[in-house]
RNA sequence: GCCCAGGUGGCGGAAUUGGUAGACGCGCUAGGUUCAGGUCUUAGUGCCGAGAGGCGUGGAGGUUCGAGUCCUCUCCUGGGCACCA
């Protein structure tokens, strides 16, 4: 296939040339990796909803108008997913590519320069959403499958050669894109769809044109929805052998090659007698020379003799090898496998990687949504089809991280480049659009460019290292972590930092002044007073909340806010009793041990400070004390007419009546009562009560 | 155009199954400590109101004893795909 031949890391633009192409076939695949993202319910939706949008699979009708140019017979073939419109069609558009246009344009010179210009256009996909439509007549005729009549053919800009069939037909009637183009070239437009009875007129396209309905105009099939209509008419141009249903996908094969040096190369060796011919296995790895320099003239292996020269492995003749390397995202395809087989040098995987995969938690940015993590599906299965793997997935779970943000502020000079200055030497004020700031350093203003991805050109980012050199790597790790769910962007804040800080040290202190005091007892559940167990009963909650959220719903954001709000209340215990102070030492113990895989290296001091000899990494994680977070009396909400008017404090095991008999005698109840009757009494146990009046 | 995710105080966000809206942090206000600033610390902090109380999760309706959460319509923001036939 002719390529643009840009695809060089150095050097000039290069001629177009021809140049062939590996493809690995991944729309064989297509079905299979729509059809199993049903099966990743651990996976966002969004991820799977953009590779189901990427696969894209439609359901229509393909059909063949037949044609007899000059003596030569043949059809063209065209998708749709209208079919119940075919008795619509007034033309049909074929894509510049098209064989047919290519026909066309060696009979007629006002043809061929359309078709030529439209070839020099823009490849950019979001480009040709953009350009106008236009389109030539060809002076061809075909005709229409199922009525005979004569189909004028039209080359039109806007069709795809490399979706269906690069070639539509075209229904003016209720298609928006054949309307605008029927109009602007004076084609004839026929209404062959009654949709629940709406108006219709030529002269203005309205968007229920394009709804499904009931045929109308279009002889045996009138009256039929679009269901019926589309099998009747498949059914009748099967009869005809000019058509039936087909299912499309917009996914596309995988093109693999690359003109670069350095990747994975391609092994074929081009032998001028037997063809393209596969390095044989015990001639494997093909391995890239190290010592070329790439000079930007082009591909450095293309003048290497020593690896360029080799004999045809099967006829012995003078070959070239294949100079094109593989997408790097080949390699990131399987990786993960090959890290379940480490040094095993016979084989690409071996059993191990069977009782490994699939990856229990993959974390990535969202940016691999789709190339990374559908190729990786799809060679996953290749390597189950070709027996070196049990598995079908690779991927069980999938955290989709997001990006952190700061500010961006530049100047742009009247001559010259626009400079970036790094957020932290700027002094800024004000919000929003009043959002200002002056460089520290000359104290002249800057022009503020809002919030975007740390980058390196726009000297945004915040390097890890001097966070760690200021402040330790664990808070770093704790202000990260602590602000919004991982899979969120956020913005950065030097305020934040300080605050992760300020609690690290507060803790720290707190187990200090603690240890202090000298060696603590276990508490005894059974001999403590009421602030003791109510405040045994919280660091018990707190285990459970800070477990539930780190192990099963990853919010590390809502469990670092649990542990503070712990800390507050350990903070406010005064009790240095025995009891007390044994209480205290099992809830530090427990606040260290929750807190260690967030920030590992203070706990892990902290842990020692406590008494405890061994390594936090070696502890398992805490089980809470069942009989800790059993509450003797409980708050109920008194709420009347929905509307919150009382909290009631009532025994744990009392029963309806008996909360209903302090909900109505509780003062803040009774004046909205106000001897009205009760219509209604709704009990939530443990929870709350509402009193309908 | 189609698909997805969102919209909650001054800010980041929490509210897990329809049941106390605003957890936690930042910021801000006042007090203490200090010669002063910072640090540290105590208290307060959704809005209106002296109070009682009222209002409040983009907007308008609805379901319900009860709605940030469910339904209908609508506005806005971010992301993905896009001449897809």
């Amino acid at each position: 296939q002719v390529i643009d031949g840009r695809g060089w890391r150095t050097g000039a633009p290069v001629e177009k040339r021809e140049i062939p192409m590996y493809y690995l076939r991944i729309t064989q695949y297509a079905e299979e990796l729509l059809a199993a993202l049903d099966r990743l319910p651990e996976w966002p939706d969004r991820v799977r909803a953009m590779q189901e949008n990427w696969i894209g699979r439609s359901e229509g009708v393909n059909l063949a108008f037949p044609y007899d140019i000059g003596g030569q017979k043949g059809t063209l073939a065209v998708f749709t997913t209208r079919a119940d419109t075919i008795m619509g069609v007034t033309f049909v558009a074929v894509a510049a590519e098209h064989p047919l246009a290519e026909l066309a344009a060696g009979r007629d010179a006002g043809v061929r320069a359309f078709v030529d210009e439209c070839r020099r256009g823009s490849i950019m996909e979001a480009d040709l959403a953009t350009i106008e439509k236009k389109g030539i007549a060809t002076g061809l005729t075909v005709r229409h499958p199922l009525t005979g009549a004569e189909v004028p053919v039209w080359v039109g800009n806007y069709v795809l050669m490399a979706y269906g069939e690069g070639a539509v037909m075209g229904v003016p009637g209720h298609d928006e894109r054949d309307f605008a183009f029927a109009k602007k070239y004076g084609l004839p437009v026929i209404r062959v769809i009654d949709v629940g009875g709406q108006p219709y007129s030529t002269d203005a396209w309205q968007p229920w044109y394009a709804e499904y309905g009931r045929c109308v105009n279009s002889g045996a099939y009138d009256g039929l929805e679009y269901a019926a209509a589309t099998d009747a008419i498949a059914r009748d141009l099967e009869e005809k052998g000019l058509g039936r249903k087909q299912v499309v996908w917009r996914l596309r094969d995988w093109g693999i090659s690359r003109q670069r040096y350095w990747g994975c190369p391609i092994p074929i060796i081009h032998c001028p007698a037997c063809g393209d011919v596969p390095v044989p296995d015990d001639q494997l790895p093909v391995r890239l020379p190290e010592d070329l320099v790439p000079d930007g003239s082009g591909n450095p292996l293309g003048k290497s003799k020593a690896f360029l020269d080799v004999p045809c492995p099967k006829c012995g003749a003078a070959a070239r090898r294949e100079t094109d390397t593989m997408d790097t995202f080949v390699d990131s395809s399987w990786y993960f496998f090959r890290y379940a087989s480490p040094g095993n040098d016979a084989a690409m995987v071996d059993s191990r990687a069977n009782y490994w995969m699939p990856v229990d938690q993959y974390i990535g940015g969202i940016e691999h949504a789709i190339l990374h993590l559908l190729y990786s599906r799809f060679w996953t299965r290749v390597m189950r089809d070709c027996g070196l793997t049990d598995v079908d997935e690779p991927f069980q779970r999938l955290l989709t991280q997001g990006m952190v943000l700061n500010e961006i502020w530049f100047r742009r000079p009247a001559t010259g480049r626009i400079t970036y200055h790094d957020p932290a030497n700027v002094e800024a004020s004000g919000e929003g659009e009043a959002r200002t700031g002056v460089l520290r350093s000359d104290g002249q203003p800057l022009e503020y460019g809002g919030v975007g991805t740390m980058s390196k050109s726009r000297r945004n980012g915040v390097d890890p290292q001097a966070l760690v050199e200021r402040y330790g790597a664990d808070t770093a790790r704790l202000f990260t972590m602590s602000n919004v769910p991982p899979e969120h962007t956020f913005e950065w804040s030097d305020e934040g930092v300080e605050g992760a800080f300020r609690f690290m040290k507060r803790l720290w202190k707190l187990v200090h002044a603690h240890v202090e005091g000298g060696p603590a007892a276990k508490p005894e559940p059974d001999a403590l007073d009421g602030a003791a167990r109510e405040l045994r009963r919280q660091v018990h909650q707190a285990l459970v909340k800070v477990g539930d959220d780190i192990g099963r719903r990853r919010m590390f954001n809502t469990a670092i806010a649990a542990a503070m709000e712990l800390y507050n209340a350990l903070a406010a215990y005064q009790d240095r009793s025995a009891q007390g102070r044994a209480v205290m030492q099992e809830a530090l113990d427990l606040v260290v041990l929750m807190l260690s895989p967030i920030v590992p290296h203070a706990t892990q001091a902290m842990w020692r400070a406590l008494g405890h000899s061994t390594l936090l990494v070696d502890e398992r994680w805490p089980e809470p004390d069942a009989a800790a977070l059993v509450k003797d009396t409980i708050e109920i909400v008194a709420q009347v007419n929905g509307r919150l008017r009382a909290r009631i404090s009532v025994p744990a095991a009392a029963d309806e009546s008996a909360v209903r008999e302090k909900a109505l005698a509780d003062p803040g109840v009774a004046k909205f009562v106000e001897g009205r009757p009760v219509r209604k009494f709704i009990y939530v146990p443990g929870k709350l009560v509402n009193v309908v009046v």
